[in-house]
DNA sequence: CAATTTGTAACAAAGGTAGTTACAATGCTA
DNA sequence: TAGCATTGTAACTACCTTTGTTACAAATTG
């Protein structure tokens, strides 16, 4: 099992928003895709979350995509719960219907929720610190090295 | 997206093994899967899991399934890997041929990887410092008062 | 008004999860 | 030692999610 790569992809297309590299050629889901290397309807659906999530702004037709905020007030939380990829508070699977006849089955759940909530929750937190400059500033050392 | 219920349910069982509820009876996968309220075949297929990352012992036919180490040193980030619910350092999948022609194809995945991976860590973190004792105990706290 | 792009539906392929049946191999136990 | 319950495992199914694809109406810029 693997967290959904819409996620990572969505970062790949907000840095590209980030980092608009400036020749003054619009940036459509089409070049966006050449750049992960996907197809153009699957940028535009996380587009679609992205923007349902306030994060961009879309215009169709030659409209352009904009980031709605500045990088810096953009964690990788948001972006995490934009595109879907977890549902809130359900990363981890429990089965659903123990025997209430026994007593293990009985309390299994509760007692497993409170270890299984935290560890989400400090995943979570690690991408709530984390904002898009970061990302995007990163890339950029990168590429100076390079 | 959710981290496969093999991990709950071998938490249940190892629960079941951790608490024998003493009536003498044997403890078989069928009587595991009445509690966990799935199938025998399940409750066998995770056994094994557990049984060859060293956590139980199981005989074939009436031969009995035992712990081989007190509940105190099993921690669920043992049982975690032991189920292969996620691939070691794989629970973010990041799309993976990004254009190596753009800057931000070239250096989103080493940018990003850093974050991912301590975001990860975070989480497995709180599943190794939770024991199989701390849940048994749980369970049995929880049945004292209900 | 023409050209381009977005938004979205519909579909397919691939992979993982969970459940099921079936049966050979094992090893207690009487 | 023979019988019997149980394990280990293969094979199959149904279901769901992910990712990629084609197709096309709606929107908007210029």
């Amino acid at each position: 099992m693997q967290i959904s790569s819409r996620f990572s992809v969505a970062v790949h297309v907000l840095s590209l928003l980030a980092l608009p590299e400036q020749d003054g050629v619009l940036l459509t889901s089409e070049r966006m895709a050449g750049s992960v290397n996907t197809n153009p309807v699957v940028i535009r659906r996380i587009l679609g979350q992205l923007k349902k999530a306030g994060l961009v702004e879309v215009r169709p037709a030659s409209g352009g995509t904009f980031l709605t905020r500045q990088p810096a007030t953009i964690t990788l939380l948001e972006v995490y719960r934009a595109v879907e990829v977890v549902e809130e508070g359900q990363l981890f699977s429990v089965h659903d219907k123990p025997n209430p006849a026994c007593l293990v089955g009985r309390h299994i759940q509760s007692a497993l929720d409170d270890t299984l909530q935290r560890a989400q929750t400090a995943l979570e937190q690690v991408l709530a610190h984390t904002t898009l400059q970061q990302v995007t500033t990163d890339i950029a050392a990168k590429a100076l090295i390079a």
